[in-house]
DNA sequence: ATGCTCTATAGCTTTTTCCTATAGTGCACG
DNA sequence: CGTGCACTATAGGAAAAAGCTATAGAGCAT
């Protein structure tokens, strides 16, 4: 008994006939006849009665249907996990991230990633978050990065970091000698305020309200970097994510604000995961790089 | 990727050389090296580093051994089964009988085969003679043992025994000083008729008229253990097939009865399942087995 | 250095696998 | 009752795979 017998045997009583397993097998129907009759030469068993020009399974082949099955399947398993090893090595994966991660976060960690996996290919796609999502869906990347979950039913989304809203002030502002910001310590400040469809706007001007704070921004960006922009050339003081502010230390100064704003990292993929262990290999590794350097 | 390399992996990460895979498969170690390098090459991942002129598995190597191991294990397993098979040791039966062979020959037989194969898992089920047919035809049951013959173009049918119906008497019977009951000894009794379904009541009936004998039963039974149990009851005689008379054998007085009133049990069986070896085995001992103990 | 143990390569033989061509068989249809 | 159709089996031969022996090379220990 060998493999190919086997994998013979399964075709015919899959296909129900040996014309149907040579097609499965892509192989002429006179070598699975011969596989056939090998096998049940070899195992001394008659698996089908000739009747009518045509095969019937004995009640011995159905037994052993069941293990060739298994066994067949296995190989096929092994196949692909061969596959998702060689990708790991030597694949291609297209991340696509929020603006905010992909200024420096991303770029960073992209670096120390592909020296670890010196044959890979690695791209980088910046995109809105909702972007994202659609992209992710329609298999247009196989990673992508989101501030906010997303629903549809082909992919999957978890959510793999949070961390704290920080505070932006230009070096050498009256507030830099506190330790911690709240928000109504900018009750006399400019404040730069973010996009109006960023996650975390809502949260930052419902922390003022709850301070007594009506204030009104005269600047306004759209993207956190171009808010800590805004404060590194005086124009006031933000509260961003720490991914852009961490672009901008040195230059600006960071500093805890109060109350907790979160600012959510969410992973999603395509449900049918083509070179899965590779991307499993970049989640981990991620995640735990972020709750290294932004915890 | 085929099944011969994947046994030399498996072999070489048992052995931990070359050589000693070699002798595991009882191939030649250049063989065993040719097989690995060929994976290596199909599946496009080192397996190996060869260090100090000998080999170490790398990371990849030990993801992919566990699954080469369950395949290769799997083969082991189905070499076993088709063994087994061939021994007739593995394997399910399900049969299906007409009740009067359901009672207590089946039961006894089934028991003596079972433990000649003691691997083997057997169900009885009892049925009409139709209902038998059917099953038998539907692939719902292996083999079926029926009053009458089946006309389903998908089974075989065969008459596999014959034997003679026989009278049953309470104990201390006037008759029970006969050798042989004749139909006309009957004259004077009351008697217990079968279902007007049975196969042999047309017989007995006809064995009556040709004696001259009008009657008309008080009594229907229609299984011919329920028969069985009204005689033993004291409400009359009656004429049945052996099986049932055997388990009655001791309560009641079983004597010949003439004319022959045959008794037959046909064999059926699904086309397409034909040529089983268990079944044939079965058929075979069943046999004999009636030969012996109701000719 | 030298021998021991292990792996890799070369060259060749045997076995397996697959192909094409063809024959045979049961079945359906006019 | 042929005739065509769909299927399986066999024959003969080419290609591929798997096996062998012999030998070379590499690392390690004495």
């Amino acid at each position: 008994m060998n493999y190919r017998q086997l994998q013979a045997f399964r075709a015919v009583m899959d296909a129900g006939t040996v014309i149907g397993a040579a097609n499965l097998l892509r192989i002429s129907q006179p070598s699975v006849s011969a596989h056939i009759a090998n096998l049940e030469h070899a195992l001394r068993i008659q698996l089908f009665v000739r009747q009518g020009g045509r095969l019937a399974p004995t009640a011995e082949a159905f037994l052993l249907h069941e293990e060739a099955d298994h066994i067949v399947k296995g190989m096929a398993r092994l196949r692909r996990l061969a596959a998702d090893i060689q990708q790991l090595e030597a694949g291609r994966l297209i991340i696509g991230a929020y603006p905010a991660l992909s200024s420096i976060v991303l770029p960073r960690f992209i670096g120390a990633f592909a020296q670890r996996h010196p044959k890979l290919r690695l791209a980088l796609m910046p995109e809105a978050s909702v972007r994202i999502a659609e992209l992710a869906a329609s298999k247009q990347l196989d990673i992508g990065l989101m501030t906010m979950p997303a629903i549809d039913p082909a992919t999957t989304c978890d959510l793999i970091f949070e961390t704290a809203s920080v505070c932006v002030l230009p070096a050498g502002h009256p507030l830099s000698e506190k330790e911690t910001i709240e928000a109504s310590d900018i009750r006399d400040e400019s404040f730069i305020a973010l996009g109006r469809e960023d996650g975390s706007r809502q949260a930052v001007e419902r922390s003022f309200d709850d301070a007594g704070i009506r204030f009104e921004a005269r600047f306004e960006a759209f993207f956190s970097d171009s808010a800590c922009a805004l404060v590194a050339e005086g124009l006031g003081v933000s509260v961003v994510d720490k991914f852009s502010a961490e672009r901008w230390r040195g230059t600006l100064l960071v500093k805890p604000f109060l109350p907790y704003v979160p600012c959510h990292v969410y992973l999603t993929r395509s449900r049918t995961h083509l070179s899965s262990l590779l991307q499993e290999q970049f989640e981990r590794e991620f995640r735990v790089y972020l709750e290294e350097h932004f915890s």
